[in-house]
DNA sequence: CGTTCATTCTACTATCTAGTAGAATATTCT
DNA sequence: AGAATATTCTACTAGATAGTAGAATGAACG
């Protein structure tokens, strides 16, 4: 699997993408992410593995805990390949730009 | 599997990714897609398959031919969701889409 | 109408993934 | 050092996915 697949694998998990919407806001340990989710801590610690494997988040030891933090430049990869499928439609673009201002997840 | 789901798994596979940046630019039938790849005929139906569930791509059909074209909302709708998990990184994205114009796959 | 072309559907195999349980490791506290 | 906390690792199960072969469908052509 090369890094690209890595990388929309990784967001192509619910769970996966809430944890990285929690980690956009605030750098938080494994132990507090694992809280929001009625899964087994070990199911966490995986999801989390595949987001740093995909180079989406990275972590870093404190204490006793492992700080998850976001790699925006990863997001910013994704963003790219995904404007380029894109590049062509560029006008048309402009216009969902506006539609999507009112839509919400 | 939620809709942004099939979105993230159908961009993860570098065959279904290929396919969308050929269909970016032109719309081709599905035989004239399959010709470009060493795989059986059935398998890049069914990656045509996994793009279109995602609606990422949608057909119509030309004669005995399916005529395969690109679905830019859909597109547009990965970015969108992408941007937000960047979204407090904003500063620290603009100096990235200057790195990445000299960066290519 | 029977054949050919383009594509889909069904069935099967091999490989991958998500989740869980429980043992193992690293760090801190007493 | 020994107990407690935070996390990872190993092993397992159930379900999903990629690829292939071959039958079935839909449209066009002689």
């Amino acid at each position: 699997m090369n890094d690209l697949d890595l990388l929309f694998s990784a967001l192509a998990d619910s769970t996966r993408r809430d944890i990285l919407a929690r980690v956009s806001e605030a750098e938080m340990s494994i132990g507090q992410i694992a809280e929001h989710y009625g899964l087994k801590f070990g199911s966490i610690s995986k999801h989390i593995k595949v987001l740093e494997t995909a180079r989406l988040i990275s972590k870093h030891r404190r204490g006793r805990e492992q700080i998850v933090t976001i790699v925006p430049a990863t997001l910013a990869i994704a963003r790219k390949h995904i404007e380029r499928y894109a590049a062509i439609w560029a006008d048309r673009f402009e216009q969902l730009d506006e539609l999507l201002k009112e839509e919400d997840e």
